[in-house]
DNA sequence: GCGACAG
DNA sequence: ATCTTGTCGC
């Protein structure tokens, strides 16, 4: 399908420049409760080989977790990793991959921060705001912010804080493991995101979208087949 | 100036 | 993120 942004921007932008567009389009993040009758979920994550970026989609069912489908995309490395601009190295070959599907899920898990960022606009918050709907971000490691040690079963939370401000939750997803850091994105609260990410949770660490798109993303070979699709 | 720093 | 084997712990 083709994707229809409420924004438009140019990604071949120099740092400084990316930093003032962030500083807008923050401005225009929506927090919201997440819509109580989401039945697909999409989960977004970007892995490298060869100088090269491959983002992959996975969709799945909500609350089942079934896997539907899923779209890859693979562009060029044009921007480099700097902390704080992950979007303008990712987000390209993200848009790109969606566009491949047949229709966009009622939400995007994204591997990445959503508002715990420097200036409010991790890549979960951007693709949220570009294409206006709501988005959450569950990152494996916060980007800014600390948080206050958390009980060791699945399910239980801290409060990531910055400045006096939570900006996100750090989420045991899984029995003794690392929490994971989920933060909106856009268009969901952060009780609301905080409850799907669990229910999206199934033995591992991270939840299954974010899971199965890290899989597809990282195969040497995606073949739908090797995933019982197709 | 020094340390931190999503993926 | 990626390069990589074995190993510790639930």
């Amino acid at each position: 399908m083709s994707l229809t942004p409420k924004f438009l921007h140019d990604w071949s932008l120099l740092p400084d420049e990316a930093i003032r567009l962030q500083v807008e389009l923050s401005k225009k993040v929506v927090t919201m409760p997440l819509s109580e009758t989401i039945s697909t979920i999409g989960g977004v994550d970007v892995g490298y080989q060869e100088g090269k970026a491959r983002a992959a989609i996975a969709l799945l069912t909500y609350p089942a977790m079934y896997l539907i489908n899923y779209a890859v995309s693979e562009t060029p490395c044009s921007f480099p990793y700097i902390p704080g601009l992950l979007s303008f190295r990712e987000a390209p070959a993200v848009l790109t991959a969606l566009e491949k599907l047949t229709e966009l899920p009622d939400v995007l898990l994204v591997d990445g921060q959503g508002i715990a960022h420097p200036r409010r606009l991790g890549i979960a918050s951007h693709l949220g705001v570009l294409l206006d709907i709501p988005t959450i971000g569950c990152a494996k490691s916060p980007l800014i912010g600390h948080y206050e040690a958390l009980g060791n079963n699945a399910g239980d939370t801290a409060p990531l804080i910055y400045n006096d401000e939570i900006l996100g939750m750090a989420v045991r997803s899984k029995t003794g493991c690392k929490p994971v850091i989920v933060s909106i994105g856009h268009r969901c609260d952060l009780t609301s995101a905080v409850q799907l990410v669990l229910n999206c949770c199934r033995g591992y660490r991270l939840p299954e979208p974010t899971r199965l798109a890290h899989t597809i993303a990282s195969a040497k070979f995606p073949k739908k087949s090797l995933f019982g699709i197709g």
